[in-house]
DNA sequence: TTAGGGTTAG
């Protein structure tokens, strides 16, 4: 306001005057008004006026890049400029990146311009972004005859095209062949090794660096998240926080992420505390991962605290689908559905994160109807098309609701071709209903498809042995044994004192493992007097002696997390676990009844959602 | 002298 008011207060000549209105417009008719304006002055022949109109229609929000496009068509004589403008904003949408080509070739076939080095970082972006090798390799060929190939910021947006395409190593080959590599040289090629996934290699760069500002340390953060490796990319926030710069919003957020994962609530509260401390500016990323935070970490009611609390930001939908997702995570599917209508009321438009969160709250609470009207609204209502993702949803919640044969029509009828996920979710139901005969011919499918997935022959296995069929179950393990390909182990964890525990199955490795099994032997009799009758359906391996299975089952990663649980904590305090995989019905079986035998809130975090144990019942209501 | 490169959900 006050700059408008002193700039007000100068004489303005009628140049400048046009300039100041076009930077002031608030919609689209405002544009449009100036607009016309500029052409009866005769002001829109003047290049820089031109561009700074093109700048405000694709840069603001309420602005339009066709309509951008329509007056660069009418520009009589665009100068490099112009033209760079305009391959700029369509290098950004991946869609619209051969626009950005076109623009480049009709600059200097048809006006005859040379490109400069703006031209060919924009250019090279828009490669990188959605067009192939082929067309790069033309621009490259520009850029070596121009003599602009050796340019520090043509060179660093070469190594992140090479980087974008996956051609990690061709990028490594441009950033070794560069003269001079600044920093940003580093952490392009730190972020390309971290998108291949190459998170070793990356490490390696990023320990020869001479100088790491912010964004070196969150992209090797981040990178760890991505691969999972929660705890190492905490340790490294750590070590950034006593050594390295201050982290910004970015950091903060892939931190959380960290906590989120491994159900690290103290951290996870420190983070917030540091974020209404220091200068750090709340966005609606920052917000989500956040609320994720606290949702993932069981208090999901805070959660929700905070996102009505934060209120500016409830226009964006980021914070929305943290919240609907929290919920289905949760179970609590009534709640995740009166948020999408809250939503609607605020008048956010939803995405396609937003229906996979609440088909997979749909899902939880075995709300079929829902689920398949939400379905169906979100091309006709939203103009989304669904995806994979959505079509797993719409499987899972089919298939875990008992409707088989309309989740394995839903399956054959899919635009796309399903992947694993897809089939997993179809065999996962053939084995919680128990219907041996569509698991088998689901499992003769993905054994001709020789899917990758191991979690899918795994699947097939169990819904063997869960039926008894023991010789089928041994044949399916025997080749993924052969194979060489390993089943994940079942693994949970829980934290103390800022100490992370892992248990594997039948883990021994524990200095604690002596009092721990003892402790164990001691539990299982105490369920058992209280009613607790082992589930040997979940015993995956050909045993015999109950005896023997009784105790293959006491071992399993969770009971042995939570009874180091009960053996370290205090009467009364909450349990927190983590599981890699689905918790086995024996477990949470079990479960229900240490949470009454021994008075405590479990509180398990498994692959796909969280059960919420207290006073002998599970939040999941025995759905899951 | 109106422009440029890197990092954040399921």
């Amino acid at each position: 306001m006050k700059r408008c008011y002193s700039t007000f207060k100068k004489p303005l000549n009628s140049n400048q005057l046009q300039l100041f209105s076009l930077e002031s417009c608030k919609s689209m008719n405002q544009i449009k008004q100036t607009h016309a304006h500029l052409i009866t002055t005769g002001l829109i022949l003047h290049p820089i006026t031109a561009n700074k109109l093109l700048k405000v229609l694709i840069a603001s929000s309420f602005g339009s890049l066709s309509y951008a496009h329509q007056l660069f068509d009418q520009i009589p004589k665009p100068d490099v400029f112009i033209y760079n403008t305009m391959i700029k904003a369509h290098a950004v949408i991946p869609t619209s990146s051969h626009n950005s080509m076109r623009i480049f070739l009709s600059m200097v076939r048809v006006s005859g311009f040379l490109p400069n080095r703006y031209t060919f970082v924009f250019v090279f972006k828009a490669c990188g972004n959605g067009l192939g090798v082929l067309e790069g390799e033309q621009i490259r060929v520009h850029a070596i005859k121009i003599g602009l190939e050796s340019n520090l910021f043509v060179t660093n947006a070469m190594i992140r095209m090479y980087a974008n395409w996956g051609l990690v190593d061709e990028a490594r080959r441009v950033f070794d062949w560069s003269l001079d590599q600044d920093l940003y040289s580093w952490n392009i090629m730190i972020g390309g090794y971290v998108g291949s996934g190459e998170i070793g290699r990356a490490k390696e760069m990023f320990d020869e660096m001479s100088e790491r500002d912010v964004v070196s340390w969150t992209t090797i953060i981040a990178g760890y998240v991505q691969v999972g490796c929660f705890k190492e990319a905490l340790d490294l926030f750590h070590e950034m926080l006593q050594t390295g710069p201050p982290p910004n919003e970015f950091t903060l957020a892939s931190a959380l992420a960290a906590c989120a994962n491994l159900v690290a609530l103290d951290q996870g509260r420190w983070i917030h505390v540091y974020i209404d401390k220091s200068e750090i500016k709340m966005n609606e990323r920052l917000l989500a991962s956040l609320l994720d935070m606290y949702a993932k970490c069981g208090e999901i009611d805070f959660a929700a605290k905070v996102f009505h609390d934060e209120y500016g930001l409830k226009l964006k939908v980021w914070p929305w689908n943290a919240m609907i997702g929290g919920y289905a995570m949760h179970g609590k599917s009534k709640e995740a559905i009166d948020l999408f209508e809250q939503m609607k009321v605020e008048k956010v438009s939803p995405n396609k994160v937003t229906f996979v969160a609440l088909l997979n709250a749909c899902s939880h609470g075995k709300l079929v109807e829902e689920g398949r009207g939400y379905f169906k609204s979100m091309a006709s209502s939203y103009g989304i098309e669904p995806e994979i993702e959505h079509y797993g949803c719409m499987v899972d919640l089919l298939g875990r609701s008992g409707l088989l044969k309309e989740a394995e029509e839903t399956v054959f009828n899919m635009p796309m071709a399903p992947d694993a996920t897809i089939w997993g979710a179809l065999l996962g139901a053939c084995r919680i209903h128990k219907d041996i005969e569509r698991g088998q011919r689901i499992g003769k499918i993905i054994k001709e498809l020789d899917s990758d997935h191991i979690g899918c022959h795994v699947l097939l296995a169990n819904l063997y042995s869960a039926s008894g069929q023991w010789d089928e179950a041994k044949a399916v393990r025997q080749k993924i044994e052969v194979s060489g390909r390993k089943k994940t182990p079942g693994c949970s964890s829980i934290e103390l004192n800022g100490v992370f525990h892992q248990f594997l199955v039948g883990d021994r490795s524990h200095p604690q493992t002596k009092q721990l099994y003892l402790f164990l032997d001691e539990m299982t009799t105490k369920l058992k007097n209280a009613g607790y009758v082992p589930e040997f359906g979940e015993v995956l391996l050909d045993i015999d002696d109950e005896e023997d299975k009784e105790t293959a089952l006491s071992k399993h990663s969770e009971k042995l997390a939570i009874a180091f649980g009960l053996i370290n904590t205090p009467p009364g305090t909450a349990i927190r676990i983590v599981k890699n995989l689905r918790v086995c019905a024996d477990c949470h079986e079990a479960t229900k009844f240490i949470s009454k035998v021994y008075k405590r809130e479990i509180i398990v975090r498994d692959r796909i959602r969280y059960h919420h144990f207290k006073d002998g019942f599970c939040s999941c209501k025995d759905y899951w």
